[in-house]
DNA sequence: ATCCGTGCAAACCCTTTGCACCGGA
DNA sequence: TCCGGTGCAAAGGGTTTGCACGGAT
């Protein structure tokens, strides 16, 4: 985890930026709650219980930085917030969403199953790919069975 | 194109709705600009041609409203606008995007290559798709042309 | 007379920006 | 003394909502 913070710092430090005590207690809570998928908002109120005097646009202009030198990734599900998401190695940030429409959970497949897509795309439309996003919405598990009970 | 009026103005009717001037020109517009993925914006400048007098409010209340029918499909690409897509045949809807990095330009793919993986979705996660998502970002044929020029 | 649908403007929410201030090089 | 980074508050942009009006049943 130091290392991780370590490797980040120096992401930093190599464009000239700085790894501030803001930014730091920021990227804490990011690696804290890898599993999650942060609003802005839910990483200030986190980040708020460690450094109580920092703002919110200071979260944001971290977020913002952050996602430039692709230390993060921002995800939008369409629910109107954007949301952000570690790219640990780079094995980890091809991954898919499974998004349930009724109670709003979100699963993650951490399969990529999209590599040989890609090459077909270069080949076919010349498009050179740098990143992709996989969502399915749908029903999940628990929500499939909650309707079949009280279907009938 | 009539026909397909009428059918949308069936499904209105079905649920209790009724297909307003408002409504129709509306439609009309997604009709005509079937190739684009238009904001509630354009939709508002574009109708407005016909129908001067309407309000943006509407015409977000009638995308919101066609959208609950899945006469049209709500569409997020992550640039802070919400844009809506006619869901014609149910063939059409399953497409892709290419979304260029660079000259923000947006190509479709109409094949639906994910026929296999909703299936292994079923069966591997217990996750019934309604609906999916699969965008490409990186940098189009153009401007891969432009780079490779400018660079040397 | 009721009620759905509308236009307008205000409210809303998330996000960005202007500005004064601080603290390290 | 710079200058990047910060906190605060205000502004911004897209979207939603309250409200009174109008038109069809």
């Amino acid at each position: 985890m130091e290392s991780r913070i370590d490797t980040i710092k120096q992401q930093l430090q190599s464009q000239g930026y700085k790894l501030t005590p803001q930014r730091e207690a920021t990227v804490r809570v990011l690696l804290e709650n890898e599993e999650d998928h942060l609003s802005a908002e839910d990483v200030f109120m986190l980040v708020k219980e460690k450094a109580p005097e920092i703002g919110l646009a200071t979260v944001y202009r971290t977020l913002e930085l952050l996602s430039e030198l692709h230390v993060v990734q921002k995800l939008n599900f369409g629910d109107g917030v954007a949301r952000y998401d570690l790219r640990g190695d780079s094995s980890k940030h091809h991954h898919h969403h499974l998004i349930c429409v009724q109670c709003g959970t979100m699963q993650e497949i951490l399969d990529d199953w999209l590599g040989p897509l890609e090459e077909r795309l270069a080949q076919e439309y010349n498009f050179h790919v740098l990143d992709h996003r996989l969502d399915f919405q749908g029903i999940c598990n628990k929500c499939q069975e909650k309707e079949s009970k009280q279907g009938q």
